[in-house]
DNA sequence: TATTGTTATACTCTATAACTATA
DNA sequence: TATAGTTATAGAGTATAACAATA
């Protein structure tokens, strides 16, 4: 047994992050989920509520109480689909963008300072790894 | 927004990893929990259950019914400390060394295969920052 | 009084299947 | 009939508090 599990690694490291994401979240009235929510429409526009479940790794039936919630908060809007009225398209709204663009900046702060035993190059090893390394 | 955010690189991964994980575990008759109770007891002799569920980030509640079960399957004793009858001690059985041996063996050889896109020495500097990054 | 292991219980997270309205 | 969104519900995972035995 001559190296430590990838998994073990990762679970340790990702059990960190959560841990000083919360607070973090918690001040921004966000759920980690809906961050990743706010994330992923940031990123590119998105068709159906069921992409974007996909997209996140969340259940569609899941989404929905959690869409309502960031609704009613005023950080995204849903309409429905005038080619298709089944389906509803989800919009950030400004304040959700502001939202997602604080919540992301603190974060990326704190990752930093998580980062920090790391040199510049392991540091930008590991992204290009997980990057690579991700689905 | 410069960058990904480390946790959802991490969470992603993560995920791959367990999915790969799952039919390893199942065709060893262990789960997730009880491969990392068997890890935690090969690395270096713990004295309670107590001290066992921290390491391993576990509820000691939830780890009673665990331990009975890897109990019966013959993979570990429980035995009262003689010097302090409320403690139990816990050590792997020979079945229990060689089911986790040949697990790990299985689970490092998909996790090898999962690395393949990385050079090796991208390779050695994640483990090293994986390592460095751990509490 | 404090601690180890244990049990019972409640709470959260997650997945499945069934419903509606459109297509 | 098939699909998007929704709802209800069951199951798994998790945490909290209370208990017995021992220190």
């Amino acid at each position: 047994m001559e190296r430590e599990d990838l998994g073990a690694l990762l679970a340790q490291l990702m059990r960190r992050v959560m841990e000083a994401e919360r607070p973090i979240l918690d001040a921004q009235g966000l759920s980690m989920w809906g961050y990743a929510v706010l994330s992923r429409l940031a990123d590119q526009p998105i068709q159906t509520q069921q992409a974007l479940a996909k997209a996140i790794g969340y259940d569609k039936s899941r989404l929905i109480p959690l869409l309502d919630t960031l609704e009613q908060d005023g950080l995204l809007t849903r309409q429905p689909d005038p080619t298709d009225r089944r389906a509803h398209t989800i919009a950030l709204t400004p304040e959700g963008t502001a939202r997602l663009k604080a919540t992301k900046s603190a974060i990326h702060t704190m990752e930093e300072d998580l980062l920090a035993p790391l040199t510049a190059s392991q540091k930008q090893t590991l992204f290009i790894a997980l990057s690579r390394l991700k689905p």
